[in-house]
DNA sequence: CGTAAGGTTGATCAACGTCAAGCGCCGTGG
DNA sequence: CCACGGCGCTTGACGTTGATCAACCTTACG
């Protein structure tokens, strides 16, 4: 952690900026300063050996964003970006035609996003929760990376990550039932951002369930049907809109469809 | 390009080694040499100022193989591979529960492909055509990389459009009808392998219409009911099993359900 | 405590999967 | 070169899953 600061403590007088509500989220409280930002960043990302010149070059380089729930937090500045994602939760969305809606993928604090200017489909990272975000233009991320190899390594190995996890998408939107698709996303859920409790897994989810029905292709009446047929298996029970306590990670995932390794 | 070989043709005595039966396709003519696979993956992928001692390096974790259509070539090492496509065209199929299938992507001649060995699904790489494949283990890969910052950069590169195809995909499989998906399926093809004629383009697809149903999360029916479909409504021909005429690839386009860029 | 957004539940419908039969392409052998 | 046979593709009839439409209920927040 290079919280001893550096430039920072130069730039925070300049660049010090108050969320419009992330302060009071007692749940993922936003971070106060940018240099706080951008130092969580650099612990996450930036490998320890990295040159005072670089580790400057990536400061110039970066945006501070934050964003209350449901806002789209992104200038649109017409080039990929890279966003890190320093506390809160974020969902990409990708927009076809009909105002149809898919969720491409979720992040939570300490993740790295790519997200493309240009595709066959439009793409907008919406807010979650209260965020804190640090976002880079891509190109130029790119060339100030080249020279430090462990950082490039670091980037390579998360976009690999989210490759494999894109993937695993695929597959649950490919071939799997709808009971399966809501098993298989609380099991990675659970895995991602679960408290275990007495061998079960307590969720306290930040999207709702449009939003999850958007991630799994399904609507949210299916969605809502497929918690309540769960929650009759003894699987799980719900509190409110957004705590899931799971009770049996095993049965789940007999329920998700998986074929774990080898045919 | 690198064809006076360095170090190639001490170790083509001992490496030398001839395929099933990829050898006799005119279509995709297989390379003959394992110094003719290795030199096509520097050429593409290794950058040219990249040191003598790293192309050795790289060119002793290299494996060869080959693999007569329907094939998986590789070895189950247990471990992450990377796998470069010198020629001919590969699958990677996840499989879930009940023998369903996913194709996950498609790769040709000069892709590279993460195939990961521990997922919550299993994956396996399976020949579309005879092909030439230069596979490494993925950790020693990273390792030997990290010396050489520009070749790190061009597998990231990869990685992101890899990563970006996939997020395409899961648009398709999430929220797309028969039809979009089998339009969409036909527009990614024709800028990937398309060749262009009289306005519109040609296909040769190597994959059957399983292969195209597994990767679009639909049955073989539904495909075929589609090609129908596009047929009647005069943006398509088929001719034999492979053979597709694209007559209007705007029209298709607007079938496919895309909305570009902006919201 | 009131209200609006989000979530649940029920009834109906359509898209796609399933099952089944027939056709045509293409490699093989005569 | 043509006849044969098998596999892959196409086409049709029917069933099932999840979408759609609609009403009601709950939760969280002012």
């Amino acid at each position: 952690m290079r919280s001893d600061g550096r430039l920072t403590q130069i730039k925070d007088v300049v660049l010090r900026w108050s969320y419009p509500q992330a302060m009071s989220s007692d749940h993922n409280p936003g971070l106060s300063t940018t240099s706080e930002q951008f130092d969580r960043f650099a612990s996450a990302i930036l490998p320890c050996g990295i040159s005072d010149r670089a580790f400057a070059r990536f400061r110039s380089l970066a945006r501070f964003d934050g964003a209350a729930t449901g806002k789209a937090p992104l200038a649109k500045t017409g080039e990929d970006q890279i966003v890190f994602v320093a506390s809160g939760a974020t969902k990409l969305v990708a927009h076809a035609t009909h105002g149809r809606e898919q969720i491409v993928a979720f992040h939570f604090a300490g993740d790295l996003v790519s997200v493309p200017a240009r595709a066959a489909h439009a793409y907008t990272l919406v807010a979650l929760q209260p965020c804190a975000l640090v976002t880079f233009p891509a190109a130029a991320f790119m060339l100030a990376a080249r020279a430090e190899a462990g950082l490039l390594n670091e980037v390579l190995q998360r976009a690999l990550r989210a490759l494999d996890r894109s993937r695993e998408k695929s597959i649950i939107l490919g071939r799997k039932s709808a009971q399966e698709r809501v098993a298989s996303f609380l099991t990675i859920m659970a895995e991602r951002i679960g408290a275990p409790q007495d061998g079960g897994c307590v969720l306290d989810l930040p999207m709702s369930r449009r939003d999850i029905a958007d991630s799994l292709g399904l609507t949210i009446e299916t969605v809502s049907r497929q918690f309540g047929e769960l929650r009759d298996l003894g699987l799980l029970d719900t509190s409110g809109r957004s705590i899931v306590k799971l009770h049996d990670l095993a049965g789940l995932d007999a329920r998700a469809g998986h074929l774990p390794v080898a045919a």
